[in-house]
DNA sequence: TGCCTATTTCATTTTTTTTTGAAACAAATG
DNA sequence: CATTTGTTTCAAAAAAAAATGAAATAGGCA
């Protein structure tokens, strides 16, 4: 068992990897939770994404403090989400988990999942505000249509854009 | 006072307004918490969007049936994101407010507020991780560096992407 | 097959976020 | 300047989200 401030087991580290380790969970704790995504999935990705061996869920969750269950829950989102990989390790029957480390696709995944979806079931919502609508729109009615068309708009730029956004990550 | 159903007082709708305004604060309601906004100011925006009047406070709370307190919160935040203005009435001394309906500029203040300083405080995260590594990188170092630089590449481009894309939005 | 280890699931607990409601404040009015 | 009306603030309550932990499950291995 590594020492609490050793995190690369077999490595012999000359600079501070803990420290490294905690800025990256920091990191990512935040920028996942700017997505949406709890804690716990931020607190994995970051220790993963600095280490050089891919690491079984316990030890994922003894290293972050965290229950197996979360570790299972955070890992499960994290692989839906093609963020994590499972390797092989010879003679180890466990899970060894690595961070995908190509944000290009990390995004193009996540807008994908979690908000394509979103974005589908709006343009459902709008149409059936168009019901609401009478068939002949007297002038009175021209406002509700003009803000109805806005909100298309606003769903097909979106619907283009956010796919797109993803390519033009040239990083 | 309007009946429950008769939202616009003072016109005589011949289409469904209810249904409208509900689905609108459906709409919203979801935009927002995407955006990570709490419930209450997605429903705050709903109905305003579809009102061809501006409303007090204590009107938006009552149709809507949150608290005064929710109300004022909610519309604090939509003024603070400028997705909300204020307009006079004549002989009334409430603030009545209105939707600001311009998308382009309500992302682009939501990307500006919410998004960007997050991504200031990345950077001073990113020359913390350096300073973790030593000053000649070792072979054995390389793999730390390498991920350290792809998260500057990824603030960069995100700096630059986000405040981009509003101005993409051609609605 | 039966045992053992790893993982998932999910009811319960904990934590965090949001809403409420009442008090404080503000500001117009008589 | 006291009163009335509108708004904000904030401690407490409620609701929602996340984490825990233990039981159930899975699946390899002897």
């Amino acid at each position: 068992m590594a020492s609490p401030t050793n995190l690369q087991e077999g490595t012999t580290p000359v600079f501070d990897a803990r420290n490294l380790e905690l800025e990256s969970i920091d990191f990512f704790v935040r920028l996942m939770s700017m997505l949406g995504m709890p804690r716990s999935v931020g607190e994995i990705y970051g220790v993963l994404y600095f280490s050089k061996d891919s690491l079984p869920m316990d030890q994922i969750a003894s290293r972050l403090g965290i229950s197996i269950g979360s570790a299972s829950q955070g890992l499960r989102t994290l692989r839906s989400l093609k963020a994590v990989r499972t390797a092989y390790v010879a003679g180890d029957r466990r899970d060894h988990y690595f961070a995908e480390t190509e944000f290009r696709r990390l995004f193009s995944n996540f807008i994908k999942d979690e908000i394509m979806p979103h974005l589908d079931s709006a343009k459902d919502r709008i149409s059936r505000m168009e019901k609401s609508l009478p068939n002949h729109s007297s002038e009175e009615d021209e406002f509700y249509a003009v803000r109805i068309e806005k909100l298309r708009r606003l769903t097909k730029a979106g619907g283009r854009l956010l796919p797109a956004l993803a390519g033009l990550l040239k990083l």
